[in-house]
DNA sequence: TAAAAATACTCCATAGGTATTTTAT
DNA sequence: ATAAAATACCTATGGAGTATTTTTA
């Protein structure tokens, strides 16, 4: 009843111009070739050939079926193609999201660029949003990774893999009487306390409370309650609010790579719990096979990242 | 094997989210069905659906052939649709040739108009010719339909319609003297005899002999051999030479709309041998639908032409 | 006469039906 | 407990094979 096979064999057979090598060719016998061009004929009430003494004939119906065959049954085969990658995570789209700060770091656009390169059929759709937003669009299915800053809690069937950790640095107003002197070198690390009376700027804890619980926590841990002087939506807004003069923030390492007028930057003494993580956060079930070759590689690129890195401070050593 | 039933029960689970229902909708029962989804999810080894324990949803590489299934389908129904129709003669393309005087007759253009209009998906391709070639192409299937002029023989597998027989009228130059004067009317019919004596310029006889034999004959039937100044590759051709004072010529009727500086045109005295006849010559065999259907609308467009001009005649007597 | 398609029949693979069990909430 | 899918088994349609006949240049 019109199927794929009726396709094929009419296509060899108008191809051949031939019943008998057709069949040879379809590794069937001629009658039963015979039986199906007929039957095909009388399912579409159309003439395709024109019988000969010495093989078939398209009639012009025959060939107008012809080039439809062709691209039918090319289609098949694409969809097929097609329907194997997909399963084997090589086609389709990821939607990736991220909080503000992220792709400062030098890892995204890296595995970005990795990524397609290796899996050319997968496009990546990217998505900014707070912290909070994505871990719903992570239950709701409407992203499939998120990059973020905080430590996401495991729980509620998501997975997280640490990707970096970052150290901390102080961004101050220009004229802070802290800040380094423009042209002068060498100035050794502030610690925390000695930010105790500052007014603090955070990234507003709503968006994203766990890098806000940090600061905090490790205020605390220095002896001190931080005063909030404001609020940010973003943790680049921030750094602008440093620049208009209302206060200190504290920011990861890959955003030092802003170099926004007015701002200036000092180094924390070190602090293990002071630190900015960049985790990867996704569903531990329910991901698409694209979605996984995509933690996958963020996974083995942030382990080889961390090996060089050791690798590196051994040679150097 | 991947055919196309695999691919409408495929759709029909993916639509209705529910085995039972699409088997319901499908005219089949639910345990079949189930089987072969999963036939197909073994040939291209790929999970199409997640069993949920309220229906079947579709995985990414199920969506990705979700897509492509519709297609596919879609792509069927067409071709057969298309095979259809070109098996009925409404789809397809007709190789129309024509001679050179052909497309002044009026009929030409209001056939290709109302063909347009009944078989919209038909496409018609005009050629022109010389008789010889034209006859030629629809022999070798070059073309499908062909108006000439001269009787072409209906031997060897051509046959042949009349569409419509013109009266011929006589090209003079401008300053000749059986020229009618310009401004006055009613000049009289000339006699073939009258130009007994002039320089004749004919459409070339190799190009289509008809034509040419039947001038030469109508003149021997009145007495005289005609002298041949020359002969033309087109008709048209023959009017640009009596513009150009080489000689006179005979032309069919609706030749005359055609106003060339320099030539000017007298009716004949009524010959029921001197008269140009239009032809529409075809395979008779072996001819497409569409062309059958061009032909057809041909004979029945001439036998309603003649007839509303009988009719005419008739009112006006 | 000969090459190719059509016909006649036989067989079996498989699509589809019925009855029942398994699964997951 | 229930809705839905999966499994087991049976039936029969029709696709494919073998042997033979028909067709037409």
């Amino acid at each position: 009843m019109f199927d794929i096979r009726h396709l094929r064999y009419f296509l060899a057979v108008a191809e051949e111009g031939n019943v008998t090598r057709a069949a040879e060719q379809l590794g069937l016998q001629q009658p039963p070739l015979s039986q199906q061009i007929k039957a095909l004929e009388q399912e579409l009430d159309v003439q395709l050939f024109r019988r000969k003494p010495r093989g078939m004939e398209l009639t012009d119906a025959g060939r107008a079926l012809q080039v439809d065959a062709k691209h039918i049954l090319g289609h098949m085969a694409k969809a097929r193609a097609k329907v194997e990658r997909t399963a084997r995570g090589e086609q389709g789209n990821v939607v990736v999201g991220f909080t503000s700060s992220a792709p400062f770091h030098p890892f995204l656009p890296r595995l970005f660029r990795l990524f397609g390169e290796r899996f050319p059929h997968v496009s990546l759709t990217l998505e900014e949003h707070g912290t909070t937003e994505l871990v719903e669009g992570l239950r709701a299915e409407t992203i499939d990774a998120a990059f973020v800053r905080s430590p996401v809690a495991e729980s509620h069937g998501l997975s997280v893999h640490a990707i970096s950790i970052e150290p901390m640095f102080v961004a101050l107003p220009n004229n802070h009487p802290l800040a380094p002197v423009p042209g002068v070198d060498n100035f050794p690390p502030l610690a925390l306390e000695d930010l105790a009376d500052e007014p603090f700027i955070l990234y507003r804890r709503h968006t994203g409370p766990g890098f806000y619980d940090l600061i905090i926590a490790a205020c605390n841990r220095a002896g001190f309650t931080p005063k909030i002087a404001q609020e940010a939506p973003r943790l680049i807004s921030t750094l602008n609010l440093v620049a208009a003069g209302l206060g200190v923030t504290l920011a990861p390492e890959s955003l030092r790579s802003l170099q926004l007028e007015g701002v200036a930057y000092r180094s924390l003494k070190s602090d293990p719990g002071l630190t900015a993580p960049l985790n990867l956060a996704c569903r531990a079930v329910d991901h698409s096979a694209a979605a996984r070759r995509f933690v996958e590689m963020a996974r083995a690129e942030a382990r080889a990242t961390k090996a060089a890195k050791e690798d590196g401070g051994n040679n150097n050593a």
